[in-house]
DNA sequence: TAAAACATACCAAGTATTCGGTTTTATTTT
DNA sequence: AAAATAAAACCGAATACTTGGTATGTTTTA
């Protein structure tokens, strides 16, 4: 019962959360007006305010709630996902990275780019409160594929950064997210994620012989 | 006399520009309200809306005077950076993104991201003019790395996506900007472009027996 | 001396938020 | 079970403030 019938309350915040999160994804934080919003969420300024202290704190609620919606949603995609082929944690990197690529792919129907992006963007120079928890955001991200790296370097006896290196993932993603949405071209992103990954790839092998492409 | 005491007219646009590409870069368009500007310039709405039929026209002034300036900025940079090596190329693009490395380090100071890439996320979604002509800009940028990633290609007769590898280099630029406001961490940047360097100038290698460093 | 550049006062629309009251839901009492 | 009570959820008109833009008059420049 209490899963198939949520109390009003929770409905309407929900609603209101996943509404934003759209909205925030799409035009932002700033052009995003609380009057959008009610509309969005079928709510009026009354229910939003008695469950929002205001913008601010809204946004910091879709934050933690668009978190977890997507640690949620990425697990969820990637166990569709092929399995790898071998026991390579760099492949679970990789295969984390797909799934993050399916995810915007499938976003972009609805337009925007990230959330987290976005937000960035545009608070983190002026609203060192979202700077600061927009960084753990980016960091949690990181870590994700941190976890995989650290454990491909251990295993080649490599001596690589695998913070930095999930970074830099970090940054593609963004990045690509970003330029893809200019270029309305989503194939953007899936070519620059299979780059990325070769790339990744290069800086774990050690004495290798390698051949790239030539042409004739 | 022209070069030494400009109409006042166009200084203050000019100085409107420059003021309006400092703040859009610092909050945004969004965030960025007519007021602040006028303040920040030192002018009256009136020298404003008389330069300016309103915000969408001045954004757009903004940004051509900026991918100018930004030309500018990196070939003086450029000139002041130790020669490449050799004849290569591929230390030419290295060289451009150097540059652009430079002139984000400098810029931080002043705090704020990529005027480019803060109206791209603010506006792609939801203003197809500034999305289009934003597309343009990123295109510029990656067109100053093609065409010498291109040149070393064919040098190498190798087969390479230039185009492809010129908007990687872009997007990973956008991204790393973004995480090291967050971050608060400008050498996040530097780190990453190198990091980028290296994997770009792997791509232009074939056949060649590679090591990377290994523990003890 | 006309046109360009600028200043000042002003306004209408937009916007976040408040607040007094109403309805729904949960809890306790009878 | 029914009634009474309390608490949470919700409504929406009103409010206080912001914001982009205009209208009109004055100064500067060619």
């Amino acid at each position: 019962m209490r899963d198939l019938k949520q109390s009003r309350a929770v409905e309407t915040r929900k609603k209101i959360l996943r509404e934003a999160a759209q909205l925030f994804a799409l035009k932002g934080f700033h052009d995003t007006k609380v009057g959008d919003l009610i509309e969005a969420a079928e709510v009026t300024s009354g229910a939003f305010f008695h469950h929002f202290k205001g913008k601010d704190d809204l946004a910091c609620a879709v934050i933690d709630h668009y978190m977890e919606e997507r640690c949620r949603t990425l697990d969820r995609i990637e166990k569709g996902l092929p399995e790898p082929d071998g026991p390579d944690p760099l492949e679970l990197a990789f295969r984390r990275l797909d799934a993050v690529c399916e995810m915007v792919v499938r976003r972009r129907n609805r337009k925007g780019g990230c959330l987290i992006g976005n937000l960035a963007t545009a608070l983190s120079d002026t609203r060192p409160e979202f700077r600061k928890r927009l960084g753990e955001c980016f960091d949690e991200m990181a870590a994700e594929f941190e976890i995989h790296l650290a454990k491909a370097a251990e295993e080649r006896d490599l001596d690589v950064n695998s913070r930095e290196i999930a970074r830099y993932i970090v940054s593609m993603i963004e990045g690509a997210i970003m330029l893809s949405r200019t270029q309305r071209d989503i194939g953007l992103v899936q070519q620059q994620f299979q780059r990325l990954k070769e790339d990744i790839r290069h800086s774990f092998q050690a004495e290798v012989v390698m051949s790239s492409t030539r042409k004739n």
